[in-house]
DNA sequence: GACCTGCTGCGGACTG
């Protein structure tokens, strides 16, 4: 039988309706095995190739939807996802009579307490409204859903690989040991790696062995055009700035400058040479820190926009799947940090028929250019940085205790760590382990025991009882910025907050005129000029293959026709700065320079290891300082036969370096910032979180064993 | 020079 053959009559006629004149390749084999089988399924496509939909025909085709209780839950990252699904699920719903019900902080009361009353159908909703729900109300975990058949997780890789992601595990976790039967899982992604044949994806989804992925590679056609345009000061170079415009002025564009104050610097000053020279006035900026409501309506101009153009300047806020219509083109300033990330940007254009789509690839100095053209090459050899998952993720463990314990208000020491055993988000933590952070938690105030059960204790009931509690990433305090009653967004507290500045906020030009410390707001009134705002913010991550990719560029004589004249000529520079050393593998020979009573040296790696590196020299005596973005060590050291012999000896699985991660965080304690339910824990503890996600130990020491240093000549 | 994500329950004012 077909796939159309296969689907529901209702669902037959939808696709007659929508005429539709094929189902796409995806389609078809997710239609097949998801309805002849009850395995898992990852679906993973590249954006806007029906994976909503691959998935959805074949549930609502199979789910019988008669009886009580919700039948598919669908989980979204997203708010904005949320309601854009909404739309298209409600309207296939529509040929089935089942109800779909939205459930996020921003949803209706009254659709949440109709679904109370009558649970069924579809319910759409976040993760982190799912943990209040087994916080407040746990019986409507049990009442709405006991009953499910299928779960949906939109944008996968999203949650992969952090602190978010192993939360919804334990959440799935958990719904599953109330349900009466076994619920199917059908998790949406456009990037994930294949590297170690998904393994950590189906651990994800609980049932390894019934996991199976549905992948098509089919690769967007699309023509990189690279630009080099060196910067000299913070600023945007103005070429730049007028080559983007002229190459965008005739388009739908999305321009990704990769920080919240470069995207008001590109907003504004491409505003202002549109308005020199009579072009639209359609340009606007979109990030987190831009009000709400501004966003959405950027988000309702783009996608109601047919015939006008238009030109957002972004960051990630754009970057997955939330509906905007159609895009022509992509520009992207300096490198994108990771292979995922441009796929996603990428992905965003190329919709209209009889014109080709392009990537613009601005870089404005030598590095990012380098890094950019080995992002580019490594997305055309369809590569993508695996994921690595915590084995221990202790922090979680603490807010999923906490969790469980208000929820059931009241449980045993028996049934918890049965609890916790056999949640396999937990399943690499031990019992001992799991019991030792219970014993610190009460010591805290956190838990209290009373009689035989334990519940949660003073200090516990601060953090379980306030809106906080519900995720597990951490927000900066920001101040809102409001003119005149409008709220425009929000702006951290800097040397720049201060009165009679002007600053970009939305991709508006204002004069701070008050700022109320107690409440927490900046009020503002248009003004003619000024500067970008200030943030503050860690740069995310680099993988190890980009930074191996950036030295095989340097030491091939490979040609890029795609590039600009200045790109090409910074190219050939790099490559002669780097012939004097006679690297000849990228994959283990670095460059150490020494001269001038100077010690340095490449080691093209991932930041994470650049890190743990920079630590552990530190540590043993080497002083030195990383530049991550040329990934290059200066060190405070011009002995050079003793540093090789020193880094020869190194050998990390012999040292103990527990004792300097306990100080580290004695002495530092914000660098535990990146986990915020991990000040909890006891100390070593702690320790382990640093060491397990702060660095990578595994990683330094082979990348230490394998190097082969090339001295210059 | 450095991204992003989400949010309960209750009380009180207001509307139909």
């Amino acid at each position: 039988m077909t796939a159309f053959d296969l689907l529901s009559e209702p669902i037959r006629k939808y696709i007659r309706d929508q005429r539709w004149e094929s189902l796409r390749p995806i389609q078809e084999a997710a239609i097949q095995k998801i309805i002849a089988t009850d395995n898992n399924y990852v679906l993973i496509s590249r954006t806007a190739s029906g994976k909503t939909e691959a998935a959805f025909l074949p549930i609502l085709s199979k789910v019988n939807f008669k009886g009580k209780g919700v039948k598919v839950l669908y989980i979204s990252p997203l708010i904005a996802l949320i309601n854009d699904q909404f739309m298209r699920v409600e309207k296939l719903c529509e040929y089935l009579d089942v109800p779909v019900t939205k459930w996020h902080g921003e949803a209706s009361k009254g659709a949440k307490d109709r679904l109370i009353k009558a649970p069924e159908g579809i319910v759409l909703i976040t993760p982190e409204s799912l943990e209040a729900m087994f916080v407040n109300k746990p019986h409507n975990i049990h009442h709405l859903f006991s009953t499910l058949e299928y779960v949906v997780i939109d944008e996968i890789h999203s949650f992969l690989g952090s602190d978010r992601g192993i939360h919804l595990q334990s959440l799935l976790q958990r719904i599953q040991k109330v349900n009466t039967g076994k619920f199917s899982t059908v998790a949406l992604s456009a990037t994930v790696s294949d590297e170690n044949k998904y393994a950590e994806l189906k651990e994800f989804l609980g049932d390894p062995e019934h996991t199976k992925v549905i992948r098509d590679t089919t690769p967007k056609p699309i023509n990189a055009v690279f630009k080099y345009f060196e910067r000299g000061n913070s600023e945007l170079p103005l070429d730049l700035l007028k080559d983007l415009y002229i190459r965008t002025r005739d388009s739908k564009v999305l321009v990704f400058p990769n920080a919240r104050g470069k995207v008001e610097e590109v907003a504004v000053k491409l505003k202002k040479l549109s308005e020199k020279v009579g072009g639209h006035a359609n340009y606007f900026s979109h990030h987190s820190s831009v009000d709400k409501e501004v966003r959405e309506y950027v988000e309702f101009f783009a996608k109601k926009s047919t015939h006008e153009n238009f030109c957002i300047s972004c960051t990630s806020t754009l970057e997955l799947g939330i509906d905007i219509g159609n895009v022509d083109e992509v520009a992207q300033i300096d490198a994108t940090h990771s292979i995922a990330s441009l796929i996603q940007r990428v992905g965003r254009s190329g919709r209209r028929e009889g014109k080709s789509s392009n990537l613009f690839l601005y870089a404005t100095d030598r590095w990012s250019l380098l890094q950019s053209l080995a992002c580019w090459l490594l997305f055309k050899e369809q590569y993508i940085e695996p994921i690595s998952m915590t084995q221990k993720p202790y922090d979680v463990l603490v807010h999923q205790l906490l969790s469980m314990i208000k929820g059931a208000s009241g449980i045993t020491l028996t049934q918890l760590l049965e609890d916790v055993r056999s949640n396999a988000a937990f399943k690499n933590i031990s019992a001992e382990e799991t019991t030792e952070i219970i014993n610190h938690l009460t010591e805290i105030d956190f838990l209290e025991k009373l009689r035989h059960e334990y519940i949660i204790g003073i200090e516990g009931e601060k953090v379980v009882n306030t809106k906080d509690f519900y995720t597990l990433f951490h927000t900066p305090v920001f101040f809102r910025v409001i003119s005149q009653g409008v709220k425009i967004g929000e702006l951290p507290l800097s040397a720049q907050t201060i009165i009679d500045e002007n600053v970009y906020l939305s991709a508006r030009i204002w004069t701070i005129k008050d700022i109320d410390y107690k409440s927490k707001k900046i009020e503002v009134l248009p003004a003619k000029d000024g500067k970008k705002p200030l943030f503050f913010g860690d740069a995310a991550d680099t993988a190890p293959k980009i930074r191996e990719k950036m030295l095989e560029i340097l030491i091939s004589d490979e040609k890029y026709d795609f590039m600009d004249e200045p790109g090409q000529e910074m190219i050939r520079q790099m490559r002669k700065y780097f012939s004097i050393y006679d690297i000849r593998s990228y994959q283990t020979d670095r460059p150490l320079f020494s001269g001038n009573d100077k010690l340095k040296f490449y080691s093209f790696t991932g930041s994470k290891v650049n890190r743990t590196l920079s630590f552990i020299l530190n540590r043993v005596g080497i002083k030195n300082q990383l530049q991550e973005n040329e990934s290059e060590f200066e060190l405070d050291f011009s002995k050079k036969s003793e540093f090789l012999s020193l880094f020869k000896d190194l050998n990390l699985n012999h040292v103990n370096f527990d004792d300097a991660l306990t100080e580290l965080i004695e002495n530092s304690p914000e660098t535990l910032n990146f986990s915020k339910w991990g000040i909890y824990l006891p100390l070593n503890y702690q320790a382990q979180l640093l060491k397990n996600r702060y660095f990578d130990f595994e990683g330094c020491n082979e990348f230490i064993r394998n190097l082969n240093f090339i001295e210059n000549k």
